[in-house]
DNA sequence: CGGCTCATTGATAACTCTCAACGCAGGTGG
DNA sequence: CCACCTGCGTTGAGAGTTATCAATGAGCCG
């Protein structure tokens, strides 16, 4: 019985495009790896060795400039795929933001492997180009959204990508509620802030009767409808 | 004889994974067609009917805000594909900077044909993968950078995007030229900022002998070495 | 030669950053 | 068990950068 067998993300990452057989192939080639929180598992810039599809946990993609600004380019949640195939260097890096699980793979095997499968490699272009979407939404924010607005539609977008898993979800009506996998530095580092303008940013959501925090790590969203509006 | 055989992207775009039979079934699907400077020819979430290679010319891809600001998240150059397959909507619009000439397909027809033909879907992987890693450069632009990084940045891009096209192009030493695609109010939805602000910087580069400007669509790079120093 | 669009320049305001102090929570050791 | 120390977050004051508003200037086409 492979590792596969037990995955929490089995029918939901790209393995999901594999047969039983197949599957046996790949995982004889992965294997499962555990990150403590805050540890990276790729460097940017380095040769690109490994790739993974991310079983558990939060993982932040960031570059920086020479001068020590950094910015969080993607963040990655369960059963979403790590690495870059096909190319000699890591674009960017990855580090783990909570305790993760992946599994891991060699690059080359991996590229191998999906050059003659192509089913995962059809699966791989449909999250690739979900991804790059997502990742041009971004952009709008990031190039011509206010402090406010950033805050907002990072928190709304948060809320949703977060809810699948904790499942704390209430549709529509009333309050949300969850735990940043981040600390007020790294949310400053996706939404190109810094931690003073996103710490302030909380107060007034907070004073505006929008959100509340329980504690440092945790927001609830009081009211959805005015959050969307502050996203802009 | 198809329009295939004289196609000057033939082997640069992702048709180049592709044989003679294959280009042929390709070629029946796809029309020619010629897009005017500044004419679109998508637009933001509106469903995703076609998808598009480019043999001649500029376009943008871009989002907005409901009350009307402007991101360019993208532009697109010779040989490269533009459209969303597999998806219902398009995530952004495409216009047309320079007159352009496309070959495009029916989106559905394009799915399915990708479906049966690996080879250009391993293709079409590889330049969205490559396509992901370079606007996740750009975020690290629009969340860290200053307007004089942002406008020198710009231009180092552009110049080497834009060499294998015109090839005015002394390797390493002296002075590139090249014409802008762009106006000034394009440059600013590119970089996040606003046209006032890209002049002004322009009008710096250009007092420190970095940067001359023959006209307003001309840009000589008087020292590619400071102007790289100046992009951060 | 107007009349138009686009770009430049200037003055001012707004926003976000920077620098600095303070507060809170958790962990450690006496 | 409490005091202290340390890391993270909040709050405040002031500076700096970019946006906004307004006017001027340059190129282009009728």
């Amino acid at each position: 019985m492979s590792a596969c067998d037990t995955c929490l993300v089995r029918n939901r990452a790209i393995c999901a495009a594999l047969d039983d057989r197949e599957i046996a192939a790949l995982n004889a080639i992965g294997r499962r790896r555990t990150i403590a929180a805050g540890e990276p598992l790729l460097w940017e810039g380095e040769d690109a060795v490994l790739v993974a599809n991310v079983i558990e946990g939060v993982l932040k993609l960031s570059t920086g400039t020479e001068d020590g600004r950094e910015q969080i380019v993607g963040v990655v949640y369960p059963s979403e795929f790590i690495g870059r195939p096909f190319a000699k260097t890591n674009g960017h890096g990855v580090t783990a933001m909570t305790e993760a699980k992946v599994c891991v793979f060699n690059r080359r095997d991996f590229d191998a492997f999906a050059a003659s499968h192509p089913a995962l490699e059809h699966k791989l272009l449909e999250r690739t180009l979900a991804e790059l979407d997502r990742t041009r939404r971004w952009m709008l924010l990031l190039g011509r959204k206010s402090a406010g607005e950033r805050v907002a539609s990072f928190l709304v977008e948060l809320s949703e990508r977060l809810s699948p898993a904790t499942c704390q979800t209430m549709p529509d009506t009333g309050a949300r509620r969850f735990t940043l996998p981040f600390s007020r530095q790294q949310i400053a580092d996706v939404l190109g802030l810094t931690i003073e303008t996103v710490s302030r940013q909380f107060t007034r959501l907070k004073a505006a009767g929008i959100i509340t925090l329980p504690s440092r790590r945790e927001v609830e969203i009081s009211s959805p409808a005015r959050l969307h509006a502050e996203a802009g």
